[in-house]
DNA sequence: TCGTCTTGTGAATCAGTAC
DNA sequence: AGTACTGATTCACAAGACG
């Protein structure tokens, strides 16, 4: 058994680049310590020649039925102990991103499901520059697919809604992104001039992930980080990192990579907020504080009416309660929203009652 | 041991529906006689509480019988049990086409690799116009997921490269495709003017799948028939179709509007093809895309000035939102044209910002 | 007949806080 | 832990009404 810490009782490795198995060193890590996880796991294991059965004996051979099936095995074990061990690492709020293609994708949302996490969406990166199918035998293989999932279902994850819809002029984010792949000079290369990683994922993906689903200050982890796009991109937007990477010569072109990068200024990072995070005003607050008189009386688009009473309640012929239970019941609604249905007179105009809400919220700021 | 019948000792049933469980259905017919499966399996949405609109009207969700299964175990023996079914029919170099969501498709991909299918393409239905995310708390679940694979690796399965490419305008066909879903006149209502089956299919999805991966007098089979759109789009195009539907108020549909089909009708054809507009370019994807840096500070021609946030909006002294919004605010504007407005500096020069979107939209193409 | 406006609806795992 | 209450939240089309 793993001896664990809690959160607190160890210094967590931020901004930092650790060598080693990525399953081994999450379980050295303290529990419940990251807010996110960002994968993006090997599916070809080359290790054809080290292949063992979930029995532990050797897989000598993988050109028949039997080894196909059981190379499926082996990679839904490493599967299942790299998740469980993300999980362990996740606050109880936290939540996870992998990303695949249709090699590997769906045993790693197969295993997300069974280990308890929650998918929240599947996102499809459809690439607008893809790699075109030269022998003809197929479709072009046009996007791979990310999974987000949160730790349990009872999770609060964090999620900007405000912010992507900014980042997408206005309109709701949708599941299917339209990204370039990496090239050009965002593209790594080694001293030869090669690409210096088979996978390198762009910026413009990680942003919308980590503008999408952290906050400022919060931790990402990623368990393969290979030259560290998620590192990079973290840094930019004020997140801490934390990048596990087995191989050297991964680690060196990434180490190399965060030491150019800078964080954006911070007004620049300020994101576009939702109405859920302003603080919450009672409707009494405006008759207490005399912004509308016991007596008057409110009245909805429509034409209906209720009068206000001394202690922030309604009442109107059919019913009384709050603001919004007055408005469902006039309206014959499951619920209402008072604030945005009722209205006042003012020197001849009718004006919303959302407007005292927000004067008083300016206020307090 | 079910007893099993050569290809042509058994009068295969060609066009018509059969009334049964599928599973059952299956195991009962010859062995090694379809060429293609196209499978619209129960998702398994597990929805709780009702859903409003923001306007309060109740979603109809899919809540019907069928789709409720009491874990992923019982989802999983479902799943392994009809598609070795499915298997069990395929000729050598048959293939089966599955479509799901995150709900399902994860576990419908992970047994099709269990069982030794050969997975050859997932394809990604971007509807154009699914339903929002009311509640604003994830993306909107634009796609639906679809897996083409082969009996076996070793399988020679039909695809018609060049019909796909022409369906396409002369371009390679990619793995997303962009369709509607099925509304209007094409949506099956039932007596009561509701409609008919919860999730019924568009024709220009089957008529993608069939134009490009069988060929005229191919046998398909569809498990799950519905309101049968496999059926009366194999029907228009030439080919055999067996239906396997469970409940009588859909087979009734389905017979219905079969008896109505005609072969080679060109309307499905229409709706397939793809809608030619210039495609929308949200600004935030210039920062996304590292075009522009959050921080940078834009310009308009008379000299107001805006910073970038890293959610693709804008921030000024006086104002802050999309570049829109921001210019017209600036110019005490109704609206302004943000694209034409704002402008940024690149080695010493002033470059209007719809220059990058320009760019992306080159790209596109 | 042809625009314009209004209304309806689609495979959806869709809330957070205070008591 | 469970209950009660507040109050936030939508995009693309198609069909029908209206002028």
């Amino acid at each position: 058994m793993v001896k664990t810490m809690k959160g607190a009782a160890m210094e967590l490795p931020l901004n930092q680049i650790i060598a080693g198995d990525s399953i081994e060193v999450m379980r050295s890590l303290p529990e419940a310590s990251v807010d996110l996880i960002f994968a993006d796991p090997p599916y070809n294991l080359q290790l054809k020649a080290d292949l063992h059965r979930p029995d532990n004996s050797r897989v000598d051979a993988v050109d028949d039925e039997w080894d196909q099936f059981s190379s499926f095995a082996a990679y839904d074990t490493f599967t299942r102990e790299w998740l469980a061990a993300a999980k362990r690492l996740l606050k109880p709020h936290g939540a996870i991103w992998v990303i695949g293609s249709y090699h590997n994708v769906f045993r790693l949302g197969a295993e997300l499901q069974n280990q308890g996490f929650w998918i929240l969406n599947d996102v499809v990166w459809r690439k607008s520059n893809p790699m075109p199918n030269f022998r003809g035998k197929r479709l072009t293989n046009a996007h791979e697919t990310l999974i987000w999932a949160s730790k349990e279902e009872a999770s609060k994850y964090t999620f900007n809604y405000e912010a992507l819809k900014a980042l997408n002029e206005g309109i709701q984010m949708r599941s299917d992104w339209v990204l370039p792949i990496c090239t050009g000079h965002e593209r790594l290369k080694d001293e030869n001039g090669d690409k210096a990683h088979p996978t390198q994922k762009p910026e413009s993906l990680l942003h919308r992930v980590l503008v999408g689903t952290t906050n400022p200050g919060d931790v990402v982890l990623d368990p393969f980080f290979g030259t560290g796009t998620t590192g990079a991109v973290a840094k930019m937007l004020g997140r801490e990192f934390i990048g596990i990477e087995r191989e050297a010569s991964y680690r060196a072109v990434a180490e190399k990579r965060l030491a150019k990068v800078r964080k954006y200024d911070s007004t620049a990072l300020e994101v576009s907020r939702a109405k859920r995070a302003e603080p919450r005003v009672p409707f009494g607050q405006l008759v207490e504080r005399g912004m509308l008189r016991p007596g008057e009386v409110l009245v909805s688009q429509n034409g209906k009416t209720a009068k206000v009473r001394a202690d922030g309640t309604l009442i109107s012929a059919e019913a009384s309660g709050s603001i919004h239970q007055v408005g469902a019941a006039l309206e014959g609604a499951p619920s209402c929203n008072g604030w945005t249905y009722w209205n006042f007179h003012r020197e001849g105009q009718v004006v919303p009652i959302d407007v005292l809400r927000q004067q008083i919220r300016s206020e307090m700021r």
